[in-house]
DNA sequence: GTGAAAGCGCTAACAC
DNA sequence: GTGTTAGCGCTTTCAC
């Protein structure tokens, strides 16, 4: 029933200066009473307000956000470094961006949403924060990046990032610790009796790579023979072929099998492994043993339901929020690991 | 390696004006010179470009958005009104999201994202236009909101809504002929021998609603029983339980089975109901035949891998964002309709 | 080819 | 309480 046709086309009032006129009053008065500050004759108040939303006013965001020096408004970039083709689409980080838009919202900012190639751009972090669209920005992944966004945190304070944390580092991060992750894994895989373990999976990113350190940890501290890492891209297509590769390279060759456990470095892949697996005829946990990461809706859903390692993803979003409208309320904050959960099911 | 720290601080250079000051020449020229417009002086544009490159001064999007009147902004909109707790994480809108989010930044838009509860916001639409924020919007979903939408579309034309089409629909639509997926999915279920066939889902927001009204054309064509709905939520949480409440209400009754044939209204629904089926002793397709709808990647990853009928949705993404800049351009645009295609797999 | 000046729509002193 | 004024940082006539 938009109001707008209550009474047919009315004078359109675009500008805070047209409501005004209107209301007989100068910008000024109708700014603060649109705005509930300052003291405004509560009358006034009450027939500017109801001018407002007869006329269907919005104030324009873009002027106001000029002249306060603030938009109301997050940017959240995902850099895509390691492996471009790895879409934006990718599981976890589209369930993160979800929260994180609740989030958001319900702390009454929008979100701006980029998509970056590092690679082909090395001024992304700069360029964005530059834009002046933005009050503050949240780093969705670190990708091959620290360094570049170690230098921005050096002077630019309202940001935080999802990721792995490095002892020392500069900038305030949110994640889970992977590298404990990677042992609560690799303890169960060894559990379960695996001897021959591989990390399926990109070493290169920091978060994986923590992963990996901590399966290593585990399989020296066990006296079991190093982790064997095979390495994947990130989007399913490609991941299926080479998963497919490794298998057989692995499971299948003359000399006998030298894998029976597998850590995938998230449920996608350990998804993909396990139809692979099954294609090839082997069984899980009865041949080779497979513990996933992140606890993505999948992991309940494939056959048999995968073992995997839980990140919080609401809490990390809800961390990421937190840790942001502080430090924009100019305190400094600490970064904020998340403890990892083993969620057992059946596939180790 | 940063600009900036290439000889320690210098003079800092946020504004136009600064930047024209050092540069010895007016606000105007370094406007023009950084636009690439007008005829500047070959020496003096290079001798500003070169500056501004030097100092990693980024012009105030803010404040030429506001004097040019267009802002480089496109907003995206999930309305969540049937089931609130269908997170913004869906995976279909999700994945849809990302494409877009390629194909803006492709066409040097960014994007700005929100998601509204239509039921505690009536202005949800008219405020997101209004705000002065965006050239256009793209809408994600009609959700229950046809009438609103249609409405706003009759006075803002740079607005584009991914959905399904209806007859004399007066905005501008990009989706799927789901009528039609409905048939190819009831076709393929009663062709392999189903003759007591069920619809799983919501048949309230409309696309699902002509997914529903394609299986029952079919049915009545083919002289086959009524599809009978079976309603559920759309976060997987309650969907679950609700599944198999159904089944165990049709599946498993003394009576017998009066179900032999499902076409769930997505592949997230679909995986569900597998996976509750097997839970419940039932062999897919031997006791019942299943359809999907979407084609996700989970839909090759389902035991056995399910037989859906596919949303192309990089098409749609790129539907989407073609025709709103056609529309920003002045053009006026027919809707879309892309054609679903049914993807055999083994579970029909 | 370049400078000066006038705003885009809004807010925040500062007066009264 | 409310009006007036001076910008936020940029673009774009209009002169020269």
């Amino acid at each position: 029933m938009g109001d707008s046709d209550h009474k047919g086309a009315r004078t359109t009032v675009r500008t805070i200066t047209d409501l005004a006129r209107l209301a007989g009053v100068s910008p000024g008065t109708v700014s603060r009473a649109l705005a509930g500050k300052s003291l405004v004759n509560a009358q006034t108040r009450e027939k500017i307000v109801a001018l407002a939303r007869e006329h269907g006013f919005r104030p324009n965001q873009m002027a106001s956000g000029l002249r306060r020096q603030k938009t109301g408004v997050i940017g959240v970039v995902i850099p895509l470094g390691h492996d471009i083709r790895q879409q934006i689409s990718d599981s976890f980080f589209m369930t993160l961006l979800g929260f994180l838009a609740d989030e958001l919202t319900h702390e009454g900012y929008d979100l701006m949403l980029r998509r970056v190639v590092p690679d082909s751009d090395e001024d992304w972090l700069d360029r964005f924060i530059g834009s002046g669209m933005i009050d503050g920005v949240i780093v969705i992944g670190q990708s091959d990046q620290f360094e570049r966004i170690e230098e921005v945190a050096e002077s630019y304070t309202p940001m935080v990032v999802w990721g792995n944390h490095q002892e020392g580092q500069r900038h305030c991060v949110v994640g889970t610790d992977n590298r404990l992750g990677g042992r609560l894994a690799v303890e169960q895989l060894i559990a379960g009796g695996a001897k021959r373990i591989a990390f399926l999976g990109d070493t290169g990113p920091m978060e994986f790579a923590a992963r990996f350190a901590g399966a290593q940890d585990v399989a020296a501290r066990l006296g079991v023979a190093p982790v064997m890492p095979l390495a994947t891209h990130l989007s399913p297509d490609r991941a299926g072929e080479e998963i497919a590769g490794h298998l057989a390279a692995h499971l299948r060759a003359q000399g006998g099998r030298d894998i029976d456990g597998i850590f995938a470095a998230t449920d996608t892949l350990a998804a993909l492994c396990l139809t692979e697996l099954r294609a090839q005829g082997l069984s899980v946990p009865g041949d080779v043993r497979l513990v996933g990461f992140d606890d993505l809706p999948i992991a309940r859903q494939t056959v048999p339901p995968l073992t995997t390692v839980r990140q919080d993803i609401a809490a990390g979003a809800r961390g990421l929020v937190d840790l942001l409208l502080r430090r924009l309320a100019g305190e400094t904050t600490e970064s904020l690991v998340l403890p990892p959960e083993l969620v057992l099911r059946e596939t180790a």
